[in-house]
DNA sequence: TATATTTGCATAAGTACTTATATAATTACT
DNA sequence: AGTAATTATATAAGTACTTATGCAAATATA
């Protein structure tokens, strides 16, 4: 029995601090499970930094309605975990103006999709047509003691958060030119042949045996790489390319780890690769995940490429 | 501007505790204006003891769904403020029952209309269909920082809670009746001829020059007084009458102070009444207020009276 | 019947705010 | 120009909670 519920309007203001608590408490369980270091009462101030660039603590509590020194300490605290800059102003020295660092940048783009799905969920339990404030209160509070509201958020999670890799489908070849053309023109130059071999990976690709991976977010495609059979015990590993948008996140090496996986489940002797020497972090690691240094034959099927590198299986499948 | 209404759901957290905030402090505002001394956070504790009679700490805490802690804190302040009594149970040494103390109940009917006044006020600005917790929230928030909150809870005291004292009306007879007749009931007898004067006020005082005047609050009449004309400048203060429930709240020295401002605005020279002596508490207000034992006629008019008093109010006129 | 566990409440310390006050820089006033 | 008022921020202490822990009494367990 819940009698603070039943006290209804006079008890109202408990009401609303236990369950701002109760939200705060949720949320602050979302950040660590996702291993982020935040506070959910940080995110008011946090977010006003975010969408004005520049700002001060008196700007901050104006637009807020808390109190000075409610703003100066939340600052202290973002100030401690770095994720902010001060700077006095040159011509009021009594004023600092406050950005974001560049850890700050890093963590509201961590942040950010879990806000996105945090709003969602809120919204799901809130917005709906009732009679008064306290039904839905009633409701809200509802769903986050019996964890529903916990367990929305943690499905949204993992259909639009986690990153899973899947197999070749005919709707992904515009991804997998794309991808590949972009990394392409970055890194080297676009050849008639590229362009008809990533146009038609069906043909190319998957009819001669080998298989395509794609690292997918939501219905994001970020990433992909192909496993082009060379024979039925050896594959090269090609084709494979990260969105611009999404590196520096290890997909290539989820991708990589993916391969060699499957590599060793189909009992594949070796994986080869074709790369090119000015690409160093891309070698480091390959060389991570095992691959040796092998001589380039003279007919190297690309001209880009200046170092070869294989990864023996049948010694690490017989462990 | 407020950019915490505009981050939406996912600021929700912060914003609950804010308006949660605003809503106590308005509490306390109110508490304090009526000097009543009590806080509102003490409120769903203080309430539960009052429904429940008789408790412990550890079932407030199971109720509320607030910390033992919390509860010892919340128990300790109640404690200092003398409103309730602790007891430890006989079989079980660990367990302390609360209660509510003398003073605790004294305070409860204070507080109580303020409660309801409270209770319907949230309720005029909070049961309103609306599509969303969000929109419940901004209307509530916006009510309470413009004022509209606190100027509705102090109209409705001043219409509700005030006491305020009114002439005669046609619809009052049967409350005039039901009063005097409960009062004579209570310390003496009914006659014959008391039924006829107090049902025909309109006939036997009214007529006559005379004037009755009621103690109202909100639409309940809770006390009454008369004043006969005995002659142009004399007048006798009598039928004066407290409703049962309402004794010890000063109505009839309110009612007294407004016959005196009445007979001294219209140049009576005096008020003067019958009493008994059996009646001490009567008698001594009525010397605070400078009446003066005077001889008993053998003809009174009363025989319950064996005292008579006056007001001389011609010196008083001249100051 | 002795010992471990549970229960009821208290105490201590931490947290995210608040109000009150301090401090230094800037602006307004005469 | 000198002094008062205002402004931007910091510091200190208080508040109403929280979690962590302590302690004694009661109950369960062996």
């Amino acid at each position: 029995m819940d009698l603070l519920q039943t006290l209804g309007e006079i008890g109202l203001g408990s009401r609303l601090k236990r369950i701002s608590d109760l939200l705060m408490k949720e949320t602050q369980l979302l950040y660590r499970n996702q291993n982020i270091d935040f506070d959910p009462y940080l995110f008011p101030a946090f977010n006003t930094i975010i969408k004005l660039k520049k700002t001060t603590n008196t700007e901050i509590r104006e637009l807020l309605h808390i109190s000075q020194p409610a703003v100066t300490q939340i600052l202290n605290k973002l100030f401690k975990k770095e994720l902010i800059k001060l700077k006095i102003d040159e011509l009021d020295k009594r004023k600092k103006w406050i950005t974001l660092s560049s850890k700050g940048e890093t963590l509201y783009s961590e942040i950010q999709p879990l806000w996105n799905i945090l709003d969602k969920t809120v919204k799901k339990y809130t917005v709906f047509p009732a009679d008064s404030l306290l039904e839905h209160l009633n409701y809200f509070e509802e769903k986050i003691k019996n964890g529903d509201f916990m367990k929305t958020i943690q499905e949204q999670i993992k259909t639009e958060l986690e990153i899973s890799i899947v197999a070749h489908k005919k709707e992904y070849a515009p991804a997998f030119y794309d991808l590949n053309i972009e990394w392409l023109q970055t890194y080297f130059y676009v050849e008639e042949f590229d362009k008809e071999v990533l146009s038609k990976p069906q043909q190319y690709i998957i009819e001669p045996g080998g298989h395509i991976f794609y690292a997918i977010q939501g219905d994001e495609i970020l990433g992909t790489v192909a496993l082009m059979k060379d024979n039925e015990k050896s594959f090269e590993l090609t084709k494979m390319a990260v969105a611009p948008n999404q590196r520096d996140k290890k997909i290539g090496q989820k991708l990589m780890q993916y391969s060699i996986d499957f590599a060793k489940e189909n009992n594949f002797d070796k994986l080869f690769l074709y790369s090119n020497t000015k690409l160093e972090n891309a070698i480091y690691i390959y060389r991570k995940f095992g691959f040796i240094e092998i001589p380039v034959e003279k007919d190297s099927p690309y001209d880009r490429s200046d170092i070869k590198m294989v990864l023996e299986l049948i010694m690490i499948n017989k462990n």
